[in-house]
RNA sequence: GCCCCCGUGUCCCAACCGGCAGAGGAAGCCGUCUUAAAAACGGCGUGGUGCGGGUUCGAGUCCCGCCGGGGGCACCA
């Protein structure tokens, strides 16, 4: 016998296997999504996603992991007899190629498309389920056509729109960057410090669907992981408080109103000053003239502080005065009126009301310009004006008029704003945190926004039948970034007649985010080669929405939240009839080793085509699926590939040792092993469905335990629930270790490919246990075990717990004073 | 400062509604086989679930307070 295995595991050599399936797979090409089953109604439609890589090298340990898990729940849909859309395709516009593009003197497309070639590659030998015939590129002209037509669709309904305003500008990637893009002060792509510049640039109008894009949460709750849920909660930012207007008093004698956004206008009694963001408009326009160059000379300052600086916690208020005063409109006091850089100007009105007595950080600016502090909410606390700490709780209002004497927020809310509205000073309002997306980049290698600029016309659409704008010719050092855009420089480009009056016109030189490009791609895959449209609404309504989404959770506020925009707009235009892209959202967790990030400096990495060279694909596949939850991390120190090659070799081993014919009937096998067979198919059903895949390994492992036990020291490898075993071991591992599981399939006696071979149907019968163990416990103390049929009465339990002789001397003299029965598995007793 | 998640054997991790704490793997040790080793096969698991309280007949699981780890938000008025 054991000559016999060692001469089967010379033959278990993974990448045997991988050259000699891989081909076959090619030819059966089992995953592709066929339309027209689903249309028949002859099989239900599931739309699994993976987010599409960025082609930059080859995959690594990140790829690896979140195909594999994405993969484990795609092939179980196509088992269970699902049509299932998993497509594949490449976010090949970006920085990172035009840098190498830089360096190299070449085209970005050189390195792009070179780059896709060699992860399709990867992609394939890597065993994935991917239906190959709806592969994308973002950068294929072919795609981006529809990019630029969802854009111009976008500006008819006044979604897409050009302004001048301060925007956030990385000066080592030489372009401006959206809010999302900018985490702590620092570009989130190179890390360098982002400042601030002013230009004109094109925006999404995503704050028109604030209050849309935080409702429709609802339907994803449960669904999506809770706290992405709160991160885009959090980066929606809804408040609710009110706008007061207040008289502004000129220095020209004249008045002017000017509206503040407070969420606390119950303290508008204790309102002491007026602050203005020092880089708003409004400082500017109302500053006396004495004041001018103060102001002038503070914003030089402020201009120069990075947004990091800004965003430490302890840094001192500053501010000038604008020499002008307001009126407060509820009780006439004249309030002097400050600007300041910790009042943002694209936040509510840009300019509040100071309440030092009731904001910390008023209470700062007061106290650093000695300005005076008056409670209007006596909390309980000592006086804010000594402590110099703001109470912000509830309390007793007092100097505040009407509400004097009120002691609840919400009833001091509710007075203030009547007393308000009753005079035209003010009203209730909402605000969100949620700023517009600033869509225009100034790099090269990105869709070109299709606009002309004409001097007589203004801005001018490209017509619909003349997208694409294709990029011109540009290469190495024509895209070196200069500030503006590089397409600038091209100007034969650049120079176009105005499609509007036939004039003389020049070309938008910016070019999109990338994440406009990624913000529609899954519905692209529903319709491949349409040319009527960016996608046929017909499609979307037979593949929408993505069933499971899965990737990093690095994308919370970027990528989701974009997706989840689009999708409400097209909504919106009648052309889709869902308004949730991803019904269901995975964030896997990251590979890291030995504790810590990956990373070159620490020289703790790990390359993933090593890994496959020396474990095979299903190994490290295996490995990547069993470590733990997918959405933990996963420490390339604490797992073993090699026990995942051990544990392969040894299911392997399985299928060739079944003696019986393919097709033999298990119905007269070996009852045990059918029912540990049958149980184990029945449990990982649910836990695929709850995304368990680590306990589906432990599940298949305990499977080929028990079958190796049956073979070789119990009913032997003829019985016919051995090859009952063996098949449904297959059938599991064809999911997440697919060479392994056709070779063990074709050895079975089978034609590939096992991955569509179907789910096996679980026999119910078979799980129920013929007794089961039931424990009494005495004051919750096991003191016996009882076999007993499953279905055993309540009463029939009592009575033979009752009836155990070591019960019954746990009892000893002491009465029953209570039986709690939870037939067929506890009976406890408590005495006394 | 505020919010969220996590803490189970040497390590990674299981444990449905609260119901015998231990499924699976790693490492280690022992055995069978072997001249030997490897491989294969078989065997070996008192830590009571970070700490302290509470609820309950019964708590890893629920509640409160700590400690430790991870993540997010942070002049948003």
């Amino acid at each position: 016998m054991s000559e016999t295995h060692a001469d089967e595991r010379e033959t278990y050599d993974p990448a045997a296997l991988q050259a000699k399936w891989l081909p076959v797979w090619e030819a059966l090409d089992p995953f592709r999504a066929d339309d027209a089953l689903v249309d028949a109604g002859e099989r239900e439609k599931r739309y699994a996603l993976t987010m599409f890589p960025y082609p930059s090298g080859d995959l690594h340990m990140g790829h690896a992991e979140v195909t594999a898990l994405h993969d484990v729940l795609a092939r179980y849909w196509w088992q269970r007899g699902y049509e299932v859309l998993n497509p594949i395709g490449w976010d090949s516009f970006g920085l990172p190629a035009e840098n190498a593009a830089i360096k190299r003197d070449e085209h970005p497309a050189t390195y792009t498309y070179a780059n896709i070639e060699t992860q399709a590659g990867s992609f394939r030998t890597y065993g994935l389920s991917f239906d190959w015939s709806r592969r994308l590129h973002t950068s294929d002209p072919e795609y981006y056509r529809w990019t630029q037509w969802l854009f111009l669709r976008f500006r008819e309904r006044g979604l897409a729109y050009r302004k001048a305003s301060p925007v956030n500008w990385c000066p080592n990637d030489q372009t401006v960057l959206a809010n999302e893009q900018v985490v702590d002060g620092a570009c989130e792509r190179c890390g360098a410090v982002v400042t601030k510049r002013e230009l004109t640039q094109w925006y999404f109008r995503v704050t028109e669907y604030a209050q849309r894009l935080l409702d429709d949460m609802t339907q994803l709750e449960g669904r999506w992981p809770e706290r992405v849920l709160t991160l885009q909660r959090n980066w929606i930012g809804r408040s609710e408080g009110a706008h007061v207007d207040f008289d502004l008093h000129l220095a020209d004698g004249t008045t002017r109103v000017v509206t503040v956004y407070t969420t606390r206008p119950d303290t508008l009694f204790g309102a002491t000053f007026m602050v203005v963001a020092a880089d708003a408009k409004l400082a500017a326009e109302v500053v006396a003239p004495e004041q001018a160059d103060a102001l002038a000379a503070y914003l030089e300052e402020t201009r120069k502080a990075s947004d990091i600086d800004r965003l430490a916690t302890d840094r001192p208020k500053t501010g000038v005065p604008l020499g002008i005063t307001v009126t407060n409109p509820v009780n006439g006091e004249q309030l002097d009126v400050w600007a300041s850089d910790y009042v943002l100007a694209d936040y509510g009105t840009g300019a509040v009301m100071g309440v030092p007595a009731h904001d910390q950080r008023d209470l700062d600016f007061a106290k650093a310009m000695g300005l005076p502090v008056r409670r209007v909410i006596d909390t309980g606390a000592d006086d804010p004006a000594e402590t110099f700490v703001a109470t912000t709780g509830d309390g007793t209002y007092v100097s505040s008029g009407p509400l004097d004497g009120l002691s609840d927020k919400a009833a001091g809310i509710r007075t203030i704003l009547e007393r308000l509205e009753a005079d035209g000073t003010g009203r209730g309002a909402v605000n969100f945190r949620l700023r517009d997306w600033l869509l225009s980049r100034q790099r090269f290698w990105g869709a070109p926004i299709p606009i002309v600029h004409c001097p007589d016309c203004g801005e001018v659409p490209v017509p619909d039948d003349q997208l694409p704008v294709v990029l011109p010719d540009l290469k190495g050092a024509d895209l070196k970034p200069k500030g503006s855009s590089p397409l600038a420089a091209a100007r034969d480009w650049v120079e176009v007649p105005c499609p509007a009056c036939g004039g003389p016109g020049e070309r938008d030189t910016d070019t999109m985010d990338t994440f406009v490009d990624s913000s529609w791609y899954y519905l692209r895959y529903c319709s491949p080669g349409f040319t009527d449209g960016a996608f046929d609404p017909a499609d979307l309504k037979r593949w929408g929405p993505v069933d499971q989404y899965v990737g990093g959770v690095e994308h919370a506020v970027l990528h989701l939240l974009y997706s989840r925009f689009f999708t409400k707009v097209l909504h919106d235009m009648g052309l889709l009839d869902f308004t949730e892209p991803f019904t269901s959202l995975l964030n896997q967790g990251v590979v890291i080793n030995q504790g810590k990030k990956m990373s070159k400096s620490l020289g703790n990495g790990v390359n993933l085509g090593e890994q496959l060279d020396e474990f095979g694909v299903d190994a490290v596949r295996l490995t990547l699926v069993f470590a733990g939850p997918p959405e933990d991390n996963i420490d390339w120190a604490d797992v073993s590939p090699s026990g995942s090659l051990k544990f392969l070799a040894r299911a392997w081993r399985l299928a060739g040792d079944v003696t019986s014919e393919p097709g033999t009937d298990p119905a007269r096998g070996d009852v045990a092993l059918r029912r540990v067979t049958h149980r184990t198919l029945h449990e990982t059903e649910a836990l695929l469905e709850g995304m368990r895949f680590n306990v589906v390994v432990a599940r298949t492992m305990e499977l080929v335990n028990a079958t190796r036990k049956a073979i070789d020291s119990g009913c032997g490898p003829a019985d016919p629930a051995v090859r009952e075993a063996a098949e449904a071991v297959a059938v599991l591992l064809s999911l997440v270790a697919p060479y392994t599981a056709e070779e063990m399939w074709e050895r079975l006696g089978h034609e590939p490919t096992v991955a569509r071979a179907g789910w096996p149907a679980v026999d119910e019968a078979l799980l129920v246990e013929e007794s089961v163990t039931a424990v009494v416990q005495v004051q919750g103390k096991v003191k016996a075990r009882l076999e007993v049929a499953p279905d055993v009465s309540e009463a029939d339990l009592e009575a033979a717990a009752l009836a155990d002789p070591a019960v019954v001397a746990a009892i000893g003299d002491k009465s029953v004073r209570k039986v709690i029965v939870r037939a067929p598995k506890l009976v406890n007793l408590v005495v006394g």
